[in-house]
DNA sequence: CAAACTGTACCGTCCGGTCGGTTCAGGTCG
DNA sequence: CGACCTGAACCGACCGGACGGTACAGTTTG
């Protein structure tokens, strides 16, 4: 079945890319590299993306796909679900290595239009988010915090030691969950 | 004066960098097309700054510079005049449109050590903050909203609308002076 | 004069993308 | 059955442009 083997190796070849950026920073995501890292030729990884742009739109989709997948497995009754899933996904992030959003630099480094799938998703959870509470400034805040997150992790900005970001995350768990 | 002259070039210099990373984002900071903005020749360019990582760390330094500077004017007697600086920086850089968050991005990109300035004034700023209130969580749970903010516009990411965002931002501002 | 440039030609490298193969599984046809 | 063809998947040499940096012979300015 050659689309199955196609599918396999676009997987295999986006896994490397994430390789790449985690390892080497998201400047470095570069078609040789991933090719390398992936094990196909450059031939074979412009066959699967026959751009660069194109290989990086991929990567976004992948994330914003298990991005949609993690929030999915949230429970249901949870008050402000969408909210807590966000956070939640940035959390379960932090245990992986390997750093999607880092594929996000490279896009808005290479094309900012390559965004606009994570910006419509992203404007259609904060319409979510808003509606799940009566406190929507309140949720707001704790949106903005949650991108602090991921922003603080990605550039490995200082976060005041491992015992008060944890205390942090905390206290954001509970603002959440006090929102209503 | 010799080195006065400098100086001024590399203001020159340094501001253009700002308006090609607004323009054309931050993978289009070339020395080339920085010095073309600026009006001085390339070889002017690499006179003052000897190479591309010597210009994005002057970008860096400028914008500590700055960002010190914002922090000197918060009132004295502000219980958490740290914090409150911080996030008056991240709404006056609103208004620029010469973006030096760019700075950050294509620093991180080209490499990640470029950034160590940064972490080290932000540590200090953060363990400030700390200092300044009774609340460490929430104040980073403050923090954090603060750099989703700077994440926010940087990216052109969605907030929700110009009323929600700025009744988000009055929120974190009670919260900010409510810590003590 | 020396510092602070200008202007330009040039170099080497990196990188995105092209292109002409090659392999091979499967289908067609005599 | 076997000769032939096809098309998907992949290979890797190569090209051209961009970019960082060098070199250096002038020119302006304090």
């Amino acid at each position: 079945m050659p689309l199955a083997k196609s599918r396999n190796s676009s997987r295999r070849i986006l896994s490397a890319a994430r390789a790449v950026a985690a390892r080497e920073g998201a400047g470095r995501i570069t078609i040789d590299a991933v090719a390398k890292e992936s094990g196909l030729s450059k031939g074979g990884l412009l066959y699967n993306f026959p751009t660069k742009k194109a290989l990086l739109s991929g990567l976004l989709d992948q994330m914003l796909a298990e991005h949609r997948e993690l929030l999915g497995s949230v429970p249901e009754r949870h008050p402000s679900r969408t909210l807590r899933g966000h956070l939640e996904t940035v959390l379960r992030s932090k245990d992986e290595d390997d750093d999607l959003s880092m594929a996000v630099l490279a896009a808005s480094a290479l094309d900012p239009t390559l965004l606009d799938p994570l910006r419509v998703e992203l404007a259609g959870d904060i319409e979510c988010i808003v509606s799940e509470t009566q406190d929507a400034p309140g949720a707001m805040v704790a949106v903005l915090a949650i991108q602090g997150l991921r922003f603080q992790k990605l550039l490995n900005l200082p976060d005041g030691g491992a015992v008060l970001r944890e205390r942090a995350i905390e206290r954001l768990r509970t603002m959440i969950d006090e929102l209503e």
